[in-house]
DNA sequence: CTGAAAGCGCTTACAG
DNA sequence: CTGAAAGCGCTTACAG
C-alpha cells in the first residue's frame, strides 16, 4: 500500500521548501526552470494530486454542488440530477445528492449539514412536508449566509433566490383545453392534494380551461389524492360514479392507474374514456395504451439550474440580487391514450 | 447577510483563546463550567455549526461515500442509490454521485478526482465500456492507497475487494428453467453482448437450464444486442423467423420491446408467446401485459454495500484482506406475460 | 530564485 | 483551568 503523496513528502525527497514544491506545480515563473521541471517529474512519478479538501479549505470553495430532492426512485427527479450532473461535470463541480424523502426534518437536516462548508450552493426541489407546513427558514438561513440556492420544480414565492420551472399552470390548461376542443365535455381531475405546489397549479389551470370555455366546475369530477399507494379506489369511485369521456391527470402514476382501472372496469381507451397525463417518464411510454402526456424535460431543467448556479458562483459581484426564474417549456406528447388531439 | 461564525471569531468576542472554545464546545472537562457554559451560551446564539471541511482535513476522514455508476436514469441504479443513501445517512454520511455515462475514461476521472480526499471510499457498478476493455487500473490504485471499494451488480474478479451481486447465473437458470417446466421448448433469449458481466451470466443460466433439461441450443434463437435503442428490429426477426413459445429477456426493456413487438406482429402474450424478464423495475409492473420477472432488490443491494463499506471505514484493522462477496436472493415475480408457472 | 511565515478552521498534546 | 504551539495539506504575499 502506498498512500497519497503530498507536498510536504516531495519536498523533502527532493530537499527543496514546500512553497518552492507549489509554485513549481503550478508553473509559476517565479521558479528556475530547472528545479521547476525536476519538481515535476518527481511529482509526475510519484502521481502527485493535489488533495481537493486541503484546497476547498484554502480557497473557501469546494467546487461541489448539493442537490436536494424528496426522492431518487422518480423518473423525473433522477432525470434532472442527471442534466445538473453533466453541465457540472463539464465545469469542474461535483455533485452530493441528498434525500429528504419528503420529510421536512430530513431536509433540513440535510441542508444544514451541507451548508458547514461541504459545498458552494444548493439546487434543490422542496420536499412534500416543507410546502405543508410552509416552513422555509432553513433556506433562507443558507441564502443569507451568502449560499445561492436554486430551486426547481417544486418551488415557493416565500424564498428569494433563482427557480427553474415549468408553466404547470398553463400547461394544464392547454391539456385540459385540447380534450375541450375535441369535444370531451365531462373530464375528470385526478390531482395531489393543494399543498404540493405543482399540483395545485395544475388544478388551477384544468379550472381554468373549464370555465373560459362555459364548462362548469362539477367537484364530483375532481379527486385530491394524498396517499399514492392507495388511489386506485377512489380513481375507481371516480369512473364508476361519474360519466366520464376524459380524465386530465396530474401525473404519470395517476395516469396509468387510471388507465388500468378504466380497462378493469372495461371501459376503452382511448375510445370510451381519454386520458392524459403529466410527466414524460418511462411509464408513459410503455404502459399499454401509451400515455398521451405534456413533457416536462427534466434534463433541460437540471441543466438550466446548474448553468444558473454555476454562473452565479463564479459571477463577480456576490450580491447580486436580480433573481431570476426561468420557465422551461413544455409540450404535448401525443400517444395512444386519448384520439388525436387537434 | 451574516456569514457563518467560526471559533475565532467566538474566541474574539468572548476574549479566551480558540483552544479554550474549542474544548468548551467538546465539553471538555479540562475547561470550567462556568467558560464552558458561556462559550456554549454563545455558540448557540450565533448558531455556530463547525466547518466540516476543516475537519475532514484535520481527521482525515470526510464521513462521505462516493458513488460512482454508469447511470442515473435507470431505475435499478436510482434504487440502489436510495439503499445506500439511507444506511449511509443513519450513520451520518453523505453521498457524492458520479455518472460514468457507461464511459471508461469518465470513471477514470471521477475516480481520481474523488480519491483526492474528497471521501473515505467507493461504491460502485462498472461501466460497460470498463468491462470491456477489462481495465481495472484506476480501481487497483485506489484501493492500493488505503481506500476501500464495494462494487455491486457489474463487478469484475480482475479487483479484490467486497462486492455485493445477485446470482445471475442461478437465477437466469432458474427462470428457463420455470419455462421449460411447464412446457415450453423453444425459448428464445434476448441478451447483452457478453462483456456485459451480468449479461453473459444470464446467458450462461439460460443455456445450462437448456442442457441440463436435454434442449439443445440453438443459436438462432439466441441475440445479443449491442444498442439497445435500435434493438426492436433484432427482436421483430427473432420472434419472425422461429417458433418459439417464449423469451428470456435479460432485462427489463428487452422484456417490454419484446412484449410490444409481438403484439405488433398479432402473437398474444402470454398465449402464443411467453415473455420472463430480469430487474423488476417500474416497467414490468405497468406494462400491459405486466412482466413476470426476476426481482433483484436495488434497495437491498444499497443498503448492503453501503453496510460494508462503512463497516470497514470503521473498523480497527486497517489492513484486512479479507473480502466479502455478498450475494443478495432473488425472486421470481408472476404476473401476465407467463402462464402462472409451477 | 528560494524559503519562511501566515492563514484557511479545526483539534489536541503539552506547558504553565 | 487556560493558552500557545503544532499540525492536517495547501497557497501566496513577503523577505532575503
Amino acid at each position: 500500500m502506498k498512500r497519497k503523496v503530498t507536498l510536504k513528502q516531495i519536498a523533502k525527497e527532493l530537499d527543496v521548501s514546500i512553497s518552492t514544491v507549489s509554485k513549481s506545480l503550478r508553473d509559476s515563473s517565479e521558479i528556475s526552470e530547472d528545479t521547476r521541471l525536476k519538481v515535476q517529474a518527481f511529482a509526475k512519478l510519484y502521481n502527485y494530486k493535489p488533495n481537493l479538501i486541503a484546497l476547498s479549505l484554502k480557497n473557501k470553495k469546494t467546487k461541489t454542488i448539493g442537490i436536494i430532492i424528496p426522492e431518487i426512485v422518480h423518473h423525473f427527479f433522477a432525470t434532472v440530477i442527471s442534466g445538473i450532473e453533466h453541465v457540472a461535470n463539464e465545469k469542474g463541480y461535483n455533485v452530493i445528492v441528498c434525500l429528504s424523502d419528503e420529510s421536512f426534518d430530513k431536509e433540513v437536516i440535510n441542508m444544514e449539514m451541507l451548508a458547514n462548508g461541504s459545498i458552494d450552493g444548493f439546487i434543490m426541489s422542496l420536499s412534500k412536508e416543507t410546502q405543508q407546513r410552509k416552513d422555509f427558514h432553513h433556506i433562507s438561513e443558507v441564502i443569507n449566509q451568502g449560499m445561492p440556492v436554486v430551486m426547481f420544480d417544486r418551488v415557493t414565492n416565500d424564498v428569494l433566490c433563482d427557480k427553474v420551472i415549468i408553466d404547470d399552470n398553463l400547461a394544464a390548461y392547454q391539456a385540459v383545453e385540447s380534450l375541450i376542443n375535441n369535444g370531451m365535455k365531462k373530464i375528470g381531475l385526478i390531482t395531489t392534494v393543494d399543498y404540493v405546489s405543482v399540483g395545485k397549479l395544475r388544478t388551477e389551470g384544468y379550472v381554468k380551461a373549464l370555465l373560459s370555455n362555459g364548462i362548469p366546475i362539477n367537484n364530483n369530477l375532481i379527486i385530491k389524492i394524498e396517499d399514492i399507494d392507495n388511489c386506485s379506489s377512489q380513481i375507481e369511485e371516480l369512473i364508476t360514479n361519474n360519466d366520464l369521456d376524459s380524465i386530465f391527470a396530474v401525473n404519470e402514476l395517476f395516469a396509468v392507474t387510471a388507465i388500468k382501472t378504466a380497462k378493469r372496469l372495461k371501459f376503452n381507451v382511448p375510445e370510451d374514456i381519454a386520458i392524459i397525463g403529466f410527466t414524460d417518464g418511462i411509464i408513459s411510454n410503455y404502459s399499454s395504451p401509451s400515455i398521451t402526456t405534456i413533457s416536462q424535460n427534466g434534463i433541460k431543467m437540471g441543466n438550466k439550474a446548474a448553468q444558473m448556479l454555476i454562473e452565479r458562483l463564479e459571477s463577480e459581484d456576490e450580491e447580486n440580487e436580480q433573481y431570476i426564474t426561468e420557465v422551461i417549456e413544455t409540450h404535448l406528447v401525443q400517444r395512444e391514450s386519448t384520439p388525436i388531439l387537434k
